[in-house]
DNA sequence: GAATCATATTTGCATATACAAATAAACTTC
DNA sequence: GAAGTTTATTTGTATATGCAAATATGATTC
């Protein structure tokens, strides 16, 4: 069924997470590729981009819980592609080599997906709707 | 951070589920006053609007796979809120006393959570975006 | 410098969701 | 009417995520 054929197409709780279900599903066909999930594809990247960035930032950058940053970041070290430094409190992040040779890959993926969606979306109404839903997010508390 | 500054606010998966979460966690807020999370909430609606109403017609109406749906009903029977009686391949849904009575209160709860983003959101804003983002999720594959 | 407070991270536990396989019933076709 | 096919549902398993508590370090205050 069409999600504006569904008795909820007016409640926002259920067009937003519809939503966000499907745009998952397209993004983990992309990552699929590099055997990772959108989630962990991403923090690899804030991670590849700025070495020694720690939970807090990335947490700060993902929008996600510092727990689930904990457990993306195991992940990854069983994948070998982050290592993690305790520093007294701190912890930092770094890539390792594997993940530095795969970032071509990764960057590849980021392209694919976003002619994936704005294909079938429209690339126009794509990048209006993003930014609007962003504006939204912003409003609502964290 | 807001979702406007982040490195990924371009980003159509990030952004959608960042806001998806957002959402829910209002909504789970306005539905902890019947102690329902969001899902089982819209489900048990839709029974109590139709009983005798079938996995299949939840899953389509609620854009979830049939074993969510599956999860979701264990729940309310557990809860005691919903039964279940097998009819050779098919299974009907029916809502209990103690659901029937509880529809004032889900009613007010659907209320009061659309009232609730609402006044964050902006009325209007939200009615259009609530539709263009129906429109999106129309557009891509289930 | 000891005691308190604040910050960063991890851990234990719970939840919603999906996929794939299993089950079981109904339908088709010959 | 038997065999194969389709449909409906459930079950087993895996995942991403969050909350609350635990831990550990650092900062502040007296």
């Amino acid at each position: 069924m069409k999600a504006s054929e569904s008795k909820y197409k007016h409640c926002m709780y259920f067009i937003a997470n519809a939503l966000g279900r499907r745009i998952e599903k397209l993004a983990m066909e992309t990552w699929k590729q590099v055997d990772l999930s959108p989630s962990h594809a991403y923090l690899l990247l804030l991670v590849i981009e700025e070495p020694g960035i720690q939970p807090t930032g990335l947490s700060e950058q993902l929008l996600l819980t510092p727990s689930t940053i904990t457990r993306l970041i195991e992940k990854l070290e069983d994948k070998g592609l982050a290592t993690r430094s305790t520093e007294g409190k701190l912890t930092k992040v770094y890539p390792t080599e594997k993940a530095k040779a795969l970032l071509p890959k990764l960057l590849e993926c980021v392209n694919s997906f976003t002619e994936n969606y704005s294909n079938i979306l429209g690339k126009d109404e794509s990048l209006r709707m993003v930014k609007n839903m962003a504006a939204l997010a912003d409003k609502l508390p964290e």
